[in-house]
DNA sequence: CATGAATGAGGATTCATTCAT
DNA sequence: AATGAATGAATCCTCATTCAT
């Protein structure tokens, strides 16, 4: 029951819009009374958060697992997989996708985004840290945070991009590059 | 007229928020009566949209003011040019900021945003198709995408997180470091 | 409850006047909220369609039936019957008869009205084209136009006429006569 | 000014029907402010009765000239001459027709409708107290009544019948034919 | 006279939510 | 649990009318 409401959410928030989301209509499309929805959403903001969280979570999963599986790894390759599964996790429901980062207001899935990002970001910078010269715990957390963001925007950006101006693998090749070089000669920071 | 509108549409929205955003509450606020406002704007969307872009506008305008003035900059000073004047645009109305990339519906202000991003890469594109070994326009949109988006993520969620891990200049640093690293070392890409 | 709007809406259309109904006024009338007259009707139009429609096909079953059950009848005395049935139908609610004809925008039950003439149009052109001395359809049909239009707005004007110039008796007279003669002696038109 | 401001109200009127029959709609086609519309006309209202009135006023010339050119005539000859009128100048403005009969409320212009069926009225009717066999005032009333409104309501609806199952010169036919059996053997009524 | 910006009451309609069954 | 009719506050927007200039 609580899947059936969650499908139809998803069937209406892409096919007809967030403007278009309302309760009767999901309720309608699930084929199940309005009423019955608030049986098991406490309002329509928990719906979308179901929606979005469980989506974040998988690509979250996702990353994550492959990120720990090739934690020994060289750099270049570690990078390389950590890319290619968001990027895969990403392409799996570009629907989806484009729902979150461009129709929804912001807020209501700042939250899920910003846990997917903590948590590939503290994989990230512990491993760091362990093969940083010297042990430097701020230098790796922030090496992380740009490190994680700036793959989170490329990948994000690429696969809405109706027209990219790289491959697939052109697009893993410039992270690996980015990433791998800032690894290796990560700046002796003003600050 | 249309400014005191205008002005009472950002107080309505950076205060109440987005869900409150109504014609009539921002008439209110403004003092003056709903049919006034629609003498001035088609539509609720148009006042958001005003604002939005006015913003973007002048964002866009102070950035490519600043990497014109230095375009024959060694490419790191260029860079931390660019990088700086971007940071100083977007704190400098840091309520409007969060209003648009957490609150709006990002579709609302998509196309301002995509402007902006274009604005800025089309400068830097023709600065590195001189810059490159051999003119080599693929590769430099390439790379211009690359480093406009990674720039433009990087420093929007530098200024909104209200706990970053890094100073401000430690977040110059790392991102001139990026692309000036980048610009010199641009990987032969495999596709 | 779709009786208790409609009957809302019939109070104040005959006693507020068209200018005055609104939804929302029809609601209160009705001691329901706006929301509830939209579950039952898709919009402001509807309820008036409702209310004209079925006082048009109200009237139009009953001059009909009665056309019908006298169709072997003399050509006065059905021609009578028919004329009584009508003034009768309209007689019975001169008020609704007042706001179809004076108060409702003409294009508003303009579909409703051609569908009773229409109806009892080709009633009578069947008699007509069977009692006629050479089957002649066209001339038939010409026949029941004029007969139909004219026994309808002679009506109409008497029920609404507050001092008209003859009794109901005397109108049908009138309306007797004339249908009959005109049976009688069809001209032989030109055309 | 006042003329500009009428004709603009007709090609609104005509173009844009009733609905979007607005005081600024009008202003803005007569190229004058909403304003000076209020300084010749006390109200909307009185912006749509003078257009009808004018109309209705002028349709009212044409018949009674006629009328009494052709009070000398013989019945037949008369009653077509007035038909003939009617018609013509019913059909001289098609769109202005239907803008009365279909798209306004009826109330709107039932004042300047009676006063035209008035005066043709008494026209008739003084003729017809003059020819009848013995001087019979209200048979004369009664039969002007019948007659009258018979021509007008025929007249209307064959000028707005897209498709009507008559000729122009089969319905004046027809009118003559029932206008005359009528007149001659007007019916000793019961009442 | 003419203007036209300003008004603001009011309109049709939606939709998240409830609650008696 | 499930229902779904009922709710009613709130929304966006219109437009006849005014009045200071």
């Amino acid at each position: 029951m609580v899947e059936r409401i969650v499908a139809a959410a998803r069937v209406v928030l892409t096919e007809d819009g967030y403007d278009a989301f309302s309760t009767n209509r999901v309720a309608a499309r699930a084929d199940v009374s309005p009423g019955s929805l608030y049986q098991y959403f406490p309002d329509k903001a928990a719906l979308v958060d179901v929606l979005t969280q469980r989506w974040i979570e998988q690509v979250s999963e996702d990353v994550t697992r492959v990120l720990l599986d090739r934690l020994d790894a060289t750099g270049p390759a570690m990078v390389r997989s950590a890319a290619d599964a968001l990027l895969t996790a990403l392409s799996a429901d570009v629907a989806l996708l484009r729902l979150v980062w461009e129709d929804l207001p912001g807020a209501r899935n700042l939250a899920s985004r910003e846990l997917l990002e903590r948590r590939v970001r503290d994989v990230l910078a512990a491993y760091l840290a362990v093969r940083l010269p010297a042990p430097d715990r701020p230098r790796a957390a922030r090496m992380a945070w740009v490190a994680v963001l700036t793959m989170e925007f490329l990948t994000v950006r690429f696969v809405l991009d109706p027209d990219p101006p790289l491959t697939r693998e052109e697009l893993l090749d410039e992270v690996v590059a980015m990433g791998v070089r800032y690894v290796a000669v990560a700046p002796e920071t003003s600050g």
